[in-house]
DNA sequence: CCACTGACTACTT
DNA sequence: CAAGTAGCCAGTG
């Protein structure tokens, strides 16, 4: 297990409620600025035996970008639950609740 | 061990 | 502003 994984993990595991955080920027904060796409893999890798919560992730737009049949729905669901608001084209405001972390 | 596969991103057309 | 392209790199089988 590579150390970018675990802080990937850990990463994820430590957005407050109600905040959501970009495939960049958690790459970034786990020590690989370019590993974005990395974040995609450990997420579903990692979600299925740890339970991570992948709901927190979205794109650098602010939007979901799974199939409405792959979680998008349930993702939207959790996070609006957490206070999270969503736009009329179904965009989240990052200046209000992307996590940069603490 | 090698190849494939990604919920990406930033830049260029 | 939409669509294409090139970097990116480790988990899984």
């Amino acid at each position: 297990m590579e150390e970018f994984t675990k802080n990937v993990i850990e990463v994820i595991k430590s957005i407050p409620k109600g905040k959501v955080c970009t495939y960049g920027g958690i790459a970034s904060m786990a020590g690989r600025p370019t590993g974005a796409r990395q974040v995609t893999r450990i997420i579903h890798s990692m979600s299925r035996k740890h339970d991570l919560p992948w709901f927190r992730i979205i794109n650098a737009k602010g939007m979901i970008s799974l199939p409405e049949m792959r979680g998008y729905n349930q993702q939207k669901a959790l996070l609006e639950a957490e206070g999270v608001v969503f736009d009329d084209k179904d965009r989240i405001d990052l200046k209000r609740f992307l996590w940069m972390g603490s």
